[in-house]
DNA sequence: TTCAGGTGCAAGAAATGACTGACAGGTGAA
DNA sequence: TTCACCTGTCAGTCATTTCTTGCACCTGAA
């Protein structure tokens, strides 16, 4: 997995998932193995919606995977763990990610806006 | 140069600085050459004031190095060449780099807050 | 039924980031 | 002087992220 070179789009959108702490304390401890939202929560000392918003966005780029399973006791339970990435930055893999970006065109439309 | 491993802090600083096309954009043109500031401006194709301002977050992190020199014709111009960084991210690395993040203690003071 | 513990989603405040436009200063050449 | 370059910064606006609060749903155990 973790393609590598990523696109331009591909590399924003890691690295603003990165880019905050409650998200790169949430990478390292799933690192140290699995867990579910409720749980995780406590341990990073985050409120639970919170943790959520984080972890959605973490597993939109792929960072992290989810599956919701059932405890022995039939609680539906959300289980987090870490995708095993590797990510090699240097101004020349920066410099190819960079020809794949897509452009701003400030001039047709708006943007490429995905509404829903 | 470029601490490897990074401190929980520098790295969120590193990555948020990354996590954005046009400084992406700016990483990937210096790397095939310093320039300077308006020329840059117009190869990229934004406003001089807003990759001023790209170029300032670029250089707080150390991605960048900015000089001030003076051309033949007197003129002043500030070249910018990239720092040869390498960024190794893995699981093990976001782990090890965030046990030193400072603490968001909302409680006592407002933070560890380090003037220069 | 009530409680505890799990899941999810959504509205709205608060903080941060991105961007434009305008201004001020410097030089050399026409 | 005026023009064409270069440098910088500030005020204000708009868009995006971040975070809280509160709701609705599920299950098993007391």
């Amino acid at each position: 997995m973790t393609a590598n070179p990523p696109t331009g789009d591909e590399l924003v959108g890691v690295l603003s998932a990165m880019a905050n702490p409650i998200r790169l304390r949430i990478l390292a401890t799933l690192a140290g193995g699995r867990d579910y939202v409720s749980h995780l929560a406590r341990e990073i000392g985050v409120s639970r919606p919170l943790l959520h918003m984080h972890l959605q966005r973490l597993e939109a780029v792929g960072l992290v995977v989810g599956s919701l399973e059932l405890s022995d006791d039939g609680k539906a339970m959300k289980y987090f763990e870490v995708a095993d990435f590797v990510l090699h930055l240097t101004p020349s893999v920066v410099a190819a990610a960079a020809t794949t970006l897509t452009p701003s065109d400030p001039e047709k439309g708006p943007a490429p806006k995905e509404h829903s």
